[in-house]
DNA sequence: AGCACGCCGACT
DNA sequence: GTCGGCGTGCTC
């Protein structure tokens, strides 16, 4: 009887295509082959093998790849990947597969330098130097070379131009060097320790390291986490298997690599969108052959093909970036999970601010909960107070309140660093003209134009419209009436400079001039200290640590409390939590100042308690009753188009026909259901379901009784625990 | 993802 | 009369 191969093909199909196997052609589930499919010849994976009486007519495999096959533990991921999200099988194989990217450019051939042997032609000082530090013949890099010398790489040109060096072709940089899990290290405390040896217990054998278990690394800001989980990987290296640290990638920076070359001697592999090219292959090809034991990386290094993997980590595992939003959604650290259960292997999910899902799975037993009690050698968490505004109001026109800048102040005497939040860009959030109250809003959306005063524009913040601001009332054409209302990060910078002028004072938010690079540069200074007063949007609440700064002020804690979103409150806490543990994490204690018109507020008040447990009990509470994730689930249908005609008339055809069964509700389209995302418009239908219902089977019933997306309109399913926004 | 097929506008 | 725009549909 014919064999006859099912073939998953890594394009937007949900099926896998059927072929024939032609006789000597001895294939495996796994293997990756080439097949005709219309025209072309294209790449595909062998999903499953059959003898079947009839299919003669199919058409033939063409032959077997020299690659190594995907392993059972990737298929399987891609199933339940398509299943879950909903998306075509062969779009969840793509990205486990991930060919061989034709356009990348090759990598510059490294080229290698040593004494010829021949004195230099003419010497001079630079030259001398150079030829010193290669004196031992050895072969280098011509950069490493220049640096050691201390002289430009042109010095080194030329001299092998000279004929004083000769060039040697060297093999590629390694991708990585083996991490050595038994570096020399700083001793860990004794709460670190406890909770490294949770992770890790004291099995004798690499299986009995709580195999598929996931377990809730808490700690707060400054615990030490990092170095916890680093024990863990050591372990698993000790071991002889991979791990898998996944990160935001924003989370990815030079300061974590040295960190982690600090425990371990080198700096990992890493793996995110900015690798590319034959490096990306080597990567690959090294995993799969299990000579890189370590990956660092964003969020699509979960479909890398690791060969023995025994440790995934996911780093702050409450981050939103690790949700992918294009092409099919999936959330990386729920997939991590997956990974983990599939390939057998721990999965630890690190945090100082827990998602709501993670807390509930591990008080439910089903993670494991590991939690760092205090900071690191023994610091205290920063003090944090409330400035109740309306007792404490600032001056008119002003947002510092009189206590906020007495703290500022006494921060400034000390010597020490003060950071102003507020979750913010621009100058001001509204328009008004005082003479016909017109609002500026947003032509496209429903939100305030927000003042730019820098850019001398009003900009929308949901999609990036702009227009330059005018000069009179474009309603009324009073001039001289347009007043801004409220603060932006740029107005509080013009009030702490009339402040505090003879200081030295930085405002970050993603509006930085001069992009992320002069942004990064910036960072840098207000770590070392070069800076006094920093104001900020929550691109300061993560990432760098900030060893000089004691006092954290929060000029409007209430942002974001009421925006709708079913996470809002979360979300917030996360927030605050964050930015406030950025104080006194260098030598000197530090301490937040709160400014909130509802310091009453659940939210604010288990925030000024210093007791994260209080935010969590009573947020889970709040969630359970009102049916929200994870007692429950939202998912999403988002329509998305060029134009946005196009998108609302397709939200809202669908959403005539959404008939949901008992225990399903639409909740429609949100307060603000339209925003343009990277050129197209998007519409969401919300769909909150009880616990238990089947969402993935009612959405697909609901696209197919809907009208058909036409055009290059195109219906994407969110299922998620992050579905909203 | 490609690639063909098809149905409407401005050109040798 | 055709060249070509891209919207639509199919590929075992």
């Amino acid at each position: 009887m014919p064999v006859v191969a099912d073939i998953l093909i890594p394009l937007a199909l949900d099926t896998a295509y059927s072929y024939a196997v032609p006789a000597g052609l001895d294939l495996a589930e796994g293997d990756i082959v080439q097949v005709p499919l219309g025209p072309r010849e294209t790449i595909g994976v062998v999903w499953g093998l059959d003898e079947r009486a009839s299919g003669g007519n199919l058409r033939p495999v063409t032959g077997r790849v020299e690659a190594p096959p995907l392993s059972d533990a990737l298929r399987k991921l891609v199933d339940w990947l398509a299943r879950y999200t909903l998306a075509p099988k062969g779009s969840a194989l793509a990205m486990a597969l991930r060919l061989p990217d034709e356009t990348a450019r090759n990598e510059a051939p490294r080229i290698g330098v040593r004494t010829s042997g021949k004195p230099p032609a003419r010497q001079t000082a630079a030259r001398s130097k150079v030829m010193a530090a290669a004196a031992d013949g050895a072969v280098r890099g011509k950069s490493a070379l220049a640096k050691e010398a201390g002289v430009s790489l042109s010095v080194v040109d030329g001299l092998i131009d000279d004929g004083a060096l000769e060039t040697v072709a060297l093999m590629p940089e390694p991708v990585a060097l083996p991490p050595d899990p038994d570096h020399p290290r700083v001793p860990l405390s004794d709460a670190q320790a406890d909770a490294a040896h949770a992770l890790i217990g004291n099995a004798p054998s690499p299986t009995e390291v709580a195999a598929g278990e996931t377990i809730l690394l808490e700690g707060v800001t400054g615990s030490g986490k990092t170095e916890v989980y680093f024990e863990a990987v050591a372990e698993c290296v000790r071991r002889g298997r991979q791990a898998l640290v996944l990160m935001p990638e924003i989370a990815l920076t030079a300061q974590f690599l040295d960190r982690f070359a600090g425990r371990f001697g080198v700096r990992p592999a890493t793996w995110h969108s900015g690798v590319g090219g034959k490096r990306r292959e080597r990567l690959r090809a090294g995993v799969a052959a299990g000579e890189v034991s370590v990956v660092v990386g964003a969020r699509s290094a979960l479909f890398l093909p690791f060969r023995n993997l025994g440790l995934i980590v996911v780093d702050e595992e409450h981050e939103t970036a690790y949700k992918q939003e294009d092409g099919v959604h999936y959330h990386a650290r729920d997939m991590a999970v997956v990974r983990g259960k599939i390939e057998g292997c721990p999965v630890v999910l690190a945090s100082a601010t827990p998602s709501i899902e993670s807390r509930v799975n591990a008080q439910s037993g089903r993670y494991r909960h590991v939690a760092l009690p205090g900071r690191f050698g023994g610091r205290p968490l920063p003090d944090i107070a409330a400035i109740d505004m309306r007792l404490d109001k600032p001056e008119r026109g002003r947002f510092l309140s009189p206590p906020m800048v007495n703290a500022v102040k006494a921060t400034l005497a000390a010597g020490d660093q003060a950071l102003l939040f507020l979750n913010r860009r621009g100058y001001a959030p509204l328009t008004l003209c005082r003479a016909c109250g017109h609002r500026y809003q947003c032509r496209n959306c429903s939100t305030w134009l927000v003042e730019h005063r820098f850019r001398r524009a009003l900009v929308c913040h949901q999609c990036g419209y702009a227009e330059r601001k005018p000069e009179a009332c474009t309603e009324c054409g009073a001039f001289d009436h347009l007043t801004p209302c409220g603060p932006g990060v740029e107005r509080i910078a013009e009030e702490v400079t009339a402040l505090f002028p003879e200081q030295r004072i930085v405002v970050l938010s993603s509006d930085f001039p001069g992009g992320a690079e002069r942004l990064r540069q910036e960072l840098e200074t207000v770590a070392a200290g070069d800076c006094d007063i920093v104001i900020g949007t929550q691109l300061v609440a993560k990432g760098h640590n900030f060893p000089h700064l004691t006092l954290v002020g929060v000029l409007d804690a209430d942002i974001g409390l009421t925006s709708g979103d079913p996470r809002a409150a979360e979300r917030t806490f996360q927030l605050l939590q964050q930015v406030t543990g950025r104080a006194g994490r260098g030598e000197r204690p530090g301490r937040a100042l709160v400014q909130t018109y509802q310091p009453e507020h659940p939210v604010i008040a288990a925030l000024l308690s210093g007791d994260a447990d209080r935010f969590y009990e009573e947020e889970i509470w709040a969630r359970e009753a009102a049916g929200l994730p994870p007692f429950g689930r939202l998912a999403a249908l988002i329509v998305s188009a060029e134009e946005r005609e196009k998108a609302e008339a397709h939200g809202q055809a669908l959403a005539r026909v959404a008939d949901p069964p008992a225990g399903v509700s639409v909740l429609g389209p949100a307060e603000a259901p339209l925003a343009l995302v990277r050129g197209r418009w998007r519409f969401r239908l919300l769909v909150k379901t009880e616990r238990g219902i089947d969402v993935q089977s009612y959405l697909r019933d609901w696209l197919a009784r809907g009208p058909k997306p036409r055009g290059n309109l195109k219906v994407a399913i969110d299922v998620d625990p992050q579905s909203f926004l």
